[in-house]
Formats: structure tokens, sequence, C-alpha cells
RNA sequence: GCGCCCGUAGCUCAGCUGGAUAGAGCGUCGGCCUUCGAAGCCGCAGGCCGCAGGUUCGAGUCCUGCCGGGCGCACCA
């Protein structure tokens, strides 16, 4: 890991600077560390001169030369150049540095601030479509990225079980197939009963449209959810029930893993809402509206900038120029007029708690139990004593699309309302694109669309659960594991099939959660089912390839010199390392064994950012640089033992950095390929 | 109308709190398997970084305006 080098390097730097010219403090410039474009001029370079130069009237290139001389010695640098052009480079000390690497990168010190991430979130009511699968690879990545920075993190599903979409699928069963509860249940222990409510779904949305009359329908179904006790609301539960239970196997496919789902029916039931109402009444976050069109609403008034400090009723009112607009625009609704509270409400009392804020907590029940331990449930009633405390975090991640960026600041904007700005400032909305579709991949599912159409003239097609438009997770799996089984097969026929299979599920993994990490969040992906299926190129299978052949040659060396890595490691301290420093005229092995390091910088990038692709990104070049290594040097067969020795130790640790970098991803390393 | 996001090679996209010659994949064309595994490697071609101003020693990156596209702005979630 590099972070520690760049803080000593800065630390000391500051200080040298401080004694030439008096900077410290506020006056310190900031020490940005860069990677100079080539080894030759050095491993770590700053700009600091830059800076300077205005300030100290002298040109960057004095300056530079001026804090070279002055540096004195600092342990792991070999020397700090002065370049021509006014950077300010630093040599390291590189045997060193890579020994200290493979004897002990130490993982990041445990924080004690929790922090939770709620991602997933899919409506329990049809299978999990590729849109779906966007949100809980991110979600996933997020959490592990938080871990490898040491941060404790919780992670969240929330399962709406009460809203339209359920409701929907239960007047499919009950009106349109005249089900009962018994009988979902057989159709539910029969079928794929994810895939059968995907196309129940559609064919509710498509009834309803035939006569809006029928939405009666969903109406009445919401209420009875709601009220609870009757056979509705238990065929309502059933389905929720049993559909989690298929996205938490697909998820599980994907190596995506919960500690808590959240019910919203819980929140419901334990009157979350009505406490945080009192809080928010309280406070004047949300008043009732008398008049207009909005009478006998509790809304709250919806600020220009949510971000900006505690809302003094002032603010409130429209400024000159925003007279002529309609004052109601100004105001969400949280509480309807007949007294039912909207997502928007009970998304602040779920916020609440997730911060603490609350005083009042769930009951919890094991939902399922796992080799890795139980997976909890919130639960109203009859929960169990010993659970792990849930809620209650210092930092909060939801993960949601774009499209719920308005509610997502409203909810930051309830929590300032309240009284509470630090809880506003804590909860972050990773907010990213949503996935279409390419005509392509639309026509091959079936989905015809008129020529003359708005939507024909688009670029995508959108996916649509309504529609039941959408890959469905894993069905992409499926194709991906299938054809990934072949390519295995062909390449090792002497494979097990058990041992196969394990090896194509690995890398159809791979193959999704690349693909969907590596466009930037703000980036609509369309999706292209020729395009995900490709294993060539920018890939998951690529960079797990680079490291199945990294781990084969250490197993040829293992075979051949009966040297384990352990040995060749300990091995090192008195071999001339000319490979790795560049006496032997490359710099080849060194670029590759610094740009190892650099995973600890890229994951703190990664957070800063939550811009995944730079971890997808980082991914793929260290692989492709080790690939042409790999090719232009010979490890193996290097007759020089010095040589040989250093190369090898260079690979072991860009592989190891490359194998924890996979696993950021929630990608595994198979044996073979 | 207001708000947010996007515009970089033929296509799809990276490009860090502004820094050294603007990168990758795919596609095109041409090489490399008797060699640690070709899911690989090497090379050629391809760029007014949407447009116009501004800030700066320095702008693809920051600011303003404009153009083009997407999304959001319900007593839905």
């Amino acid at each position: 890991m590099i972070l520690p080098v760049h803080d000593r390097v800065r630390t000391h730097l500051l200080q040298r600077l401080g004694e030439l010219y008096s900077l410290t403090g506020a006056d310190a410039p900031s020490l940005v560390l860069e990677y100079p474009p080539n080894r030759d001029l050095g491993d770590l370079g700053t700009p600091v001169a830059f800076d300077l130069a205005r300030r100290l009237r002298k040109a960057p290139k004095v300056i530079a030369q001026e804090i070279a001389a002055a540096f004195g010695t600092l342990d792991g640098i070999t020397r700090v150049v002065a370049a021509p052009n006014g950077y300010l480079n630093v040599f390291l000390e590189r045997p060193g540095f890579l020994l200290d690497r493979l004897n002990a990168e130490k993982p990041a010190p445990r924080q004690a601030a929790k922090a939770i991430v709620e991602h997933t979130a899919i409506n329990p009511n049809k299978a999990a479509h590729i849109g779906h699968l966007r949100n809980s690879a991110l979600g996933d990545t997020l959490v592990r990225v938080l871990r490898f920075r040491g941060v404790p993190v919780e992670v969240q599903n929330y399962i709406d079980d009460t809203g339209v979409q359920v409701a929907d699928v239960i007047v499919g069963f009950r009106v349109l197939e005249g089900k009962s509860l018994a009988e979902i249940r057989a159709i539910a222990d029969s079928t794929r009963f994810d895939y059968f409510c995907w196309d129940l779904y559609a064919r509710v949305t498509e009834w309803y449209d035939g006569d809006k009359e029928r939405l009666k329908h969903r109406a009445d179904t919401l209420h009875a959810i709601e009220s609870g006790g009757t056979d509705v609301a238990e065929i309502g539960a059933f389905i929720a029930d049993r559909i989690v239970r298929c996205h938490l196997k697909t998820m599980a496919r994907l190596n995506v893993d919960y500690e808590l789902l959240t019910w919203e029916g819980d929140i419901l039931r334990l009157k979350f809402w009505a406490q945080a109402f009192e809080v928010m009444k309280a406070s004047g976050a949300v008043y009732l509206q008398t008049e207009g069109r909005l009478a006998g609403c509790w809304v709250m008034p919806i600020q220009e900038d949510p971000e900006a400090p505690a809302a003094n009723p002032e603010s409130r009112t429209p400024t000159a120029e925003g007279d002529t607009e309609d004052p109601e625009a100004r105001e969400k609704v949280i509480v309807r007029s007949n007294g039912v509270v909207t997502y928007v409400g009970k998304d602040i009392a779920y916020q609440f708690w997730k911060l603490g804020l609350l005083g009042k907590d769930f009951q919890y029940r094991v939902f399922e139990n796992r080799t890795s331990g139980p997976l909890w449930a919130t639960c109203s009633t009859g929960g169990e004593h010993n659970h792990p405390p849930f809620g209650g975090a210092s930092y909060v991640y939801n993960v949601i699309d774009v499209r719920q960026s308005y509610l997502q600041k409203l909810l930051k904007q309830a929590l300032v309302a309240a009284g509470h700005p630090e809880g506003a400032e804590r909860s972050h909305h990773f907010s990213y694109e949503t996935v279409a579709l390419s005509h392509a991949t639309a026509r091959e599912l079936g989905y015809v669309l008129d020529p003359n159409s708005e939507e024909a003239k688009r670029p995508f097609v959108e996916v649509s659960g309504r529609k039941g438009l959408g890959v469905k997770a894993d069905d992409l799996l499926d194709t991906l594991t299938r054809n990934a089984g072949r390519e295995v097969a062909g390449r090792n026929p002497e494979l097990s099939e058990a041992e196969r299979d394990r090896t194509a599920r690995m890398i159809g993994i791979a193959a999704v959660r690349y693909f969907l990490m590596k466009y930037s969040r703000g980036k609509m992906i369309v999706f292209d089912l020729e395009e995900a299926l490709s294993f060539e190129g920018e890939s998951g299978p690529y960079v797990q390839y680079a490291v199945v052949r990294a781990n084969r040659i250490f197993r040829k060396i293992q075979e051949r010199d009966h040297l384990d890595e352990q040995a060749l490691v300990s091995s090192l301290k008195d071999v001339p390392a000319g490979e790795l420093t560049g006496d032997n005229g490359s710099h080849e092995l060194w670029a590759l064994v610094l740009e190892a390091a650099r995973l600890d910088e890229v994951v703190e990038h990664v957070i800063r950012s939550l811009e995944f692709s730079v971890l997808a990104k980082y991914a793929f070049s260290l692989a492709q640089a080790f690939n042409a290594f790999y090719h232009r040097a010979q490890i193996l067969k290097e007759e020089r033992d010095d040589v040989r020795r250093w190369r090898a130790a260079g690979v072991i640790y860009v592989r190891d950095q490359l194998t924890r970098t996979l696993d950021l991803m929630g990608i595994e390393v198979p044996s073979m390929m």
C-alpha cells in the first residue's frame, strides 16, 4: 500500500517548507502527490514549486532545487530531485519497499463509527432484472471498499412489502387468476415463482390499461395490506416473503449479501412514522396546510438549497422573482388529507432510525440461517432477544438510482428541519443512472415497438418491470455461466464437471459485476447482451485470467524448484536487486510493483468520489500491465537467479493486490480457466 | 418553466482535490502460438475534449452563457 509513504513524504516536505520559507499552518501549500509519467523521472512527484512561485517571487525550478537540496534524508527515500520544468520528484528505495509489502500488508485499522449501506431494495413482486443488478453490484462494492478502509458496515435491504407493486400481483392472483392462498402456495412450490410473478405483473398492468375502473382493485388491496388481518394481507405477506427469498438466492449467486432486511410493514405497524411525525411537528418541519389545493395535508416546505444550514422561517417566503410561481409547488405532501402517510414520510422515519434519531427500534427475527451466520429481518412482535444492535449509524449511504434524487434531497432537508443538520451531512445518496436496453437486445427479448413511435427513435429502450420488459438477472447469469463453461471445458478437458461448473460460475460473475462497474455511475448503461457476453478486452474475465496465469507460474516454480513463496521472499534480502532498481536497464518490474501498491490510494479515491469505475479501471490496467510484463519478461526460464527471484517476487505482489482488488468487486479467482 | 446529470477517437467509455506528450476496449488494417496458457501480446490508422467567453504560471478538468440529449419536479413509490 502506498498511502503511508505519501503521508511520510508529505509530512517531511511540509516540515522542510516550514524551515525554508516559514510556511506553516494556513500558509502551508497543499501538497499534491502524483506519479511522474515515467520511472526515469521519479516515483512520486509534486508540483508544489508552481504553487509557491508567485508567493516567493522565484522561478518554480529554483524553488524545487532549494527544496531538493534541503530535503535531507528520509527512511525509504533514496533521493529527491528538481526536474528542469519545476517538478519536485522523489525516488523510493525499491527493494525495501517491495519486501515490506510482501512481508506485512496490514489491513486498515478498524474505525469506531459505523456506516449503514442500504441497497438492492427490489419490490418483492417479481424477478430481479439487470437494472436491479446495477444497484446491488454498486451497493455491495461500496460495502466492500468501506470495510477495506476499516469502516464497520451494516448492510440493509429494504423490502417494500406494502406498496403498489405487491398489491398489483395480489390483484393478479386473486382477481385475474381467482387463486386462494393455498393455490398460490402450490404455484410457488412448483414453479420459478419470481418468473411466474414477472409475467403475472405484466398481465395485470395490461388488464388495468383495458379499463381504468379496475384500478379500484389496487386501491382496495393496498388498503387491505395496510390494515392487516385479512387473507388479502396474508397473501401479500406470502408473496413478498417468497419473492424476497428468490432475490436473496439471485444475489447470493453474485456474492452479494446483507445483514438485515428491513420491512416497510414493520415501520408502519410499529408506528415509526407517528414518532417521527411528532418530532417534525415540534420542530416546525411540517405544518398543516389549511387552504388551497393542499388543504388538510401536512406538508413540508421545499427549500431551494437543502444543503444550506437550518431553515429560518423567513426563507420560506418566496423572493420577488418567485412571486409569480404557485406557492403550493414549493410544498411536499407528507401526510395526505385522508390521514395516510406518503412514502416520503415513511422514508423519513426510516432515515431517522438509521441515524439513531428516532428513539424507537424494531424487533428482530432470524430470516434465514446461512453458513456465514444468521440473516436478520425486522418484525413487529415476538422478536428474539439476542440480536446484534441494528441502526444508530454514524453514516448512511442510500444506494438508489438518480430518479430518486428529489426524494433523497427531501430526506436530508427533513433532517435539517428537525434539528439534525449533522445527520443530513452524514446521509449520502449514492446515486447512479439507470440501465436501459439496446434495441437489439429488446428485440431479442421479443419486444416489438412501433417504428414511428418516439421510443423507436431513441438510442435505447427503457427497462420496465411493469411491461415485463427486461433481462432477468438469473437468465443473464445462466447464459454467461453456460458460455464460460463451454470455454472452460474446451481449454481444460481434464476438469471434473463440478470443478468446471464452479469455475464457469466465477467467470460469469466476473463478467457481470465488472460490466456493471466499469461505467461511471452518472452514465446510463445501454445494456447489450452480445457486448456483455464478451470475455475479451476490458472485462472481468480478462483480469481473472491475469491472476490465473500468475498463479500458474508459482505452481510451476514450486514443482520445479521446490521453492515456496515464503522461502522465495525470505531469500531476497541477500539477492542483488538490479532488476528492480533499474540497474539492469529496465524499470518495468518496478513500475508494475509501484502500480500494484496503489490499491489503498485508489480505494480512498473511490470512497471520496463514490466512483467505482475508477476501481474497475485500476484492476484492468494493472492486469494489462502484468500481461505485458509477463509476455516480455521470462520468469520461470530466466537463467539469472537474482533476476528470476525478483521478478517472481514482484509478480507475487501484483497477483496479491489484483486478487484483493477483484475481491472488492465481489469477484473470485478460479484456479484455472 | 425550474433543478440535476451527460456531451472526449468510427462505436462504447476512462481521465484523481486543475499539472509533465489526451488514454482504454470494441471495430478496421498488419504482425506474434514447437516458447511460464493466444480469454493473451505487439504495431498502424483514427481527437477544433459540443460551441463561445472567463479564471490561472497551467483547463478535458474550475466559472458564466449558449447548443444538443437524458432524467426529475403527484394527496405514486
